[in-house]
DNA sequence: AATGGATTCAAACAAACGTTTGAATGTTTT
DNA sequence: AAAACATTCAAACGTTTGTTTGAATCCATT
């Protein structure tokens, strides 16, 4: 039998090195704009490495992707198992499911050595990338976490139909990217610069009442919203 | 003096033809992902007229988000306009300042003629991209857009401090942007499948009252919220 | 008919892409 | 020491990339 240990940690050495490179040029340049000899060059390691160790560009990607996203759902599941455990069979609040979504994604945002912020935008990223490989890798990495939070928010929230919980955890899962990803182009707008002065601390005290209200929100339907002004007057189409 | 008409029409036949087809290949498989000769082909016209008409692939592709995107806002934007003067001084419903933004841009999703859902995927993966001619280029192209609704919303909600409004804002534009490109991930995952069985006028129904509600919420802080079970029983840190 | 400018065309450009190869080197087992 | 395996290496593979060029074509004006 061979020393597995000798032989892991020596493979591991270029094998990290090219996740590390390929993650932080990922995370700059994006998947399609990133070539492998930038990311084998910024390892120091050789350009077949790529190959030979993971098979090519797009398991390389998907590595990166898996190396931080899987213990980070793990961590979200655990935590609400946690908090249903302690609960005893009465449902939890809202604010809690959501922390158990939120705090495990802020963990991995603060932690520098682990791609920090920007390792988040590369997944919102992923998430808006029409590449089937990427989609489907997606799909099936977020799948059970997502099914877990679902059927928590509806013990919590059982008067809300079935297809209502669906949109507004789809709603919330959007907000909360969105915010996460920190690469939307309000930030470059001038009238809202001072969202970058905040702490990441901040961002759940802001982000946990907005998404609490939304879930929490009534039925009642928009049809007043259609552009029709509540005074009856009929709005002019001028010429 | 030449006929600019007929000059006028012959390269916008052309122009247009490669807007078009560029439009369809840039949404089906975005902006790095598509060839120049894969839209040129498509459009049936000659590989350097690209070059000759726009002067390269960046200047095409902000023609292809021009074209859509500025008629959009202004439309939000007049639609705003409108409302306030309606109002005749009266601040606005949150409500009716979400319509403002909503509908001009579901319009323009339901206009297939438009480009579509497809078209609104387009952009949200424009905001998610990197690359610093698109960030510069929305980012200027939605400045004023933005600035006109916040003032807007600071006149309806106007016990926030602005930059809890910034905050809402940013979340809400993330929650609004996720729900219009309609291409993330949970589309993918089984729990949440009768969301394709919706149409865009159920949409505006549900989305708006989350987003007013989250809107509206009160500023309680969410210390709680960090992991601390409210039964004071200390989290054990299992082996 | 001839001139002039606008547009289209086929062809080639250098550069970069992901991938493959086969020999060289390193490391562990027989 | 020798054999067997794992890993690294430089080099080249064939495509494809965005861009450029210069001649050909079209069309309106002179």
């Amino acid at each position: 039998m061979p020393q597995l240990r000798l032989v892991d940690t020596k493979s591991s050495a270029t094998k990290e090195k090219m996740l590390d490179a390929a993650e932080a040029l990922f995370m700059e340049h994006g998947f399609e704009a990133t070539g492998l000899r930038q990311i084998t060059t910024g390892a120091g390691v050789n350009l077949a490495a790529v190959h030979y160790h993971y098979g090519g560009k797009e398991e390389l990607f998907e590595a990166v992707l898996t190396r931080r996203l899987d213990p980070m759902n793990q961590e979200r599941v655990a935590l609400l198992d946690q908090l249903e455990a302690d609960a005893r069979g009465k449902p939890l609040s809202c604010e809690a499911i959501i922390g158990a979504m939120f705090i495990p994604a802020l963990k991995l945002a603060r932690d520098e050595a682990r791609g920090g912020k920007n390792f988040l935008r590369l997944i919102g990223r992923a998430y808006a990338d029409p590449a089937p490989f990427i989609r489907q890798f997606l799909s099936h990495q977020y799948a059970p976490m997502i099914a877990r939070f679902k059927a928590a928010f509806g013990r919590t929230l059982p008067h809300l139909p079935a297809r209502e919980l669906s949109w507004r955890l789809h709603f919330l899962m959007g907000a909360l990217s969105y915010t996460l990803a920190g690469t939307d182009v309000l930030k470059l707008i001038s009238a809202l610069n001072p969202i970058a002065t905040d702490n990441d601390e901040m961002l759940l005290r802001r982000l946990g009442p907005f998404l609490v209200a939304g879930l929490q929100a009534p039925l009642a339907d928009l049809s007043e919203l259609a552009a029709k002004p509540k005074g009856g007057r009929r709005r002019v189409r001028s010429a």
